[in-house]
DNA sequence: CGCATGCTTGAATTTAATCAACCCTAGTGG
DNA sequence: CCACTAGGGTTGATTAAATTCAAGCATGCG
């Protein structure tokens, strides 16, 4: 493994007889487990190694990514707080994730999750739900990879930023880029100076304004929306700020 | 939706008791069902489609693609025999999927699949197998949609049917290609253009042999692999025919 | 046999990658 | 507190890879 930085120091955790009640989500799961404290860049697990634990991110952002043979590196995903890792898991980790910036987790072993989902048949629909809207976004990703040029890319992330943001999309909303532009570009299958331009073009069409390294604002959402290339015809209504319930299907 | 073929004629089964044992593996849930024929280029349902029934395939191939916006096709994924689609979905189907050549299926109501999981615990963690396998293969695809070039996608691609045809691998092996160059395009995110091109590269390396449109025999296995782009370091003793085991992880 | 479809091959074009230089800014230490 | 520095980011010129456009070839089916 190439990275140096971890946190195995941290003393195992046993999580025996958590809950009297029932868990009403799969966050509830965690509830009692002590929260870690991950800096920027360090690492949560390791590609290839074994699942021992499931985590949710309580605050922070982390890169989840492949290293291919050349070296290279793909993110299949960015996780945000509120989310959880490695329900979709067999034996082994299919990814390394590394925190962006300073993360707080929880952990839970991976033996307890299953036993507590053996309990609670009310929480399957949700670990099920859950392993299809994974399953959904690396359909989506791969239309993306499959499809799009550089343009529809950069459109496509952002909004997907903006959507798990605020919730508010719109004009005049900030959207936060907690990565770096090589995270961006190893994310949409670009190279960080593809991302660069495109971002930069976006931003001389007056559709984005620049907020620093990590933020930009988003002048033009109607057109921005157009640009991601994903057809949906209700423009109009929406191109104005509006809030984004739960994701339509 | 733009095809006109389709088999929403056939008559609605309903799947009531069924079982009289355990089923011991999901294709055994199908067991019962009538078997169904697609002639080449139905449609088995449409992405968008409510997600009433689940399909064991039994014969044939499909293909599995979602229509952009502007009317290109992405093929995230083939069915063979032995193959289920539909575990991995809520309401409503995700994608298309069509008939390559004729077809045979079986057809389950979800509803009765999901009572039958629900009754059997022992399939259980056949579903979540299933669940995570479908994630694994996904992100495959996404590393060769982000990284790879079109030589290592075409290569990636003959290995994947490969292993899922003889289940021999090795120098002399024949791979059917049921698809057409156009859905392998599809599927790599190339053009056909360039998927011929660089099979005709192959052929005159002396990787490949043609045989008719739709086989392909592989002269150099081992070359066929490293050039794929993925690092298995176990090149020498597989170079030669061996049958591939389980999917090792 | 003749057509249609799928496939191959070639030339020109386009997009994004690569190579290279420079800028900006956040963080460091004097 | 300010200057310096390193890393991340931008911009420009060139190159490479795959797409696009165009033509011709094979194969399978009526």
């Amino acid at each position: 493994m190439l990275q140096t930085k971890n946190i195995h120091h941290l003393k195992e955790v046993t999580n025996a007889a958590l809950f009297d009640g029932e868990p009403d989500s799969l966050q509830a799961l965690f509830k009692r487990q002590p929260i870690e404290h991950l800096a920027a860049g360090q690492s949560l697990f390791f590609e290839g190694d074994i699942a021992k634990h499931l985590f949710e991110v309580v605050e922070g952002s982390l890169r989840i990514f492949k290293i291919i043979s050349d070296g290279r590196r793909v993110i299949t995903g960015f996780l945000h707080a509120g989310d959880i890792v490695g329900v979709s898991l067999k034996n082994h980790y299919l990814y390394s994730a590394e925190a962006i910036v300073d993360v707080r987790v929880r952990r839970l072993v991976r033996k307890t999750f299953e036993a507590e989902i053996a309990r609670c048949p009310d929480l399957r629909p949700e670990v099920f739900s859950h392993l299809c809207d994974e399953m959904a976004a690396a359909q989506d990703q791969m239309v993306l990879l499959s499809c799009k040029n550089a343009e529809e890319r950069v459109c496509t992330f952002l909004r997907k930023q903006i959507k798990r943001g605020s919730g508010l999309q719109g004009n005049g909303v900030l959207v936060e880029l907690p990565m770096t532009r090589l995270d961006i570009a190893d994310y949409l299958g670009l190279t960080i100076e593809t991302v660069s331009r495109t971002m930069t073009k976006l931003t001389q069409r007056g559709i984005l304004c620049s907020v620093g390294r990590h933020a930009v604002q988003v002048m033009k959402y109607g057109v921005l929306a157009q640009l991601s290339g994903d057809d949906e015809y209700y423009s109009d209504e929406r191109a104005q700020i509006s809030y984004a319930g739960a994701n339509h299907h």
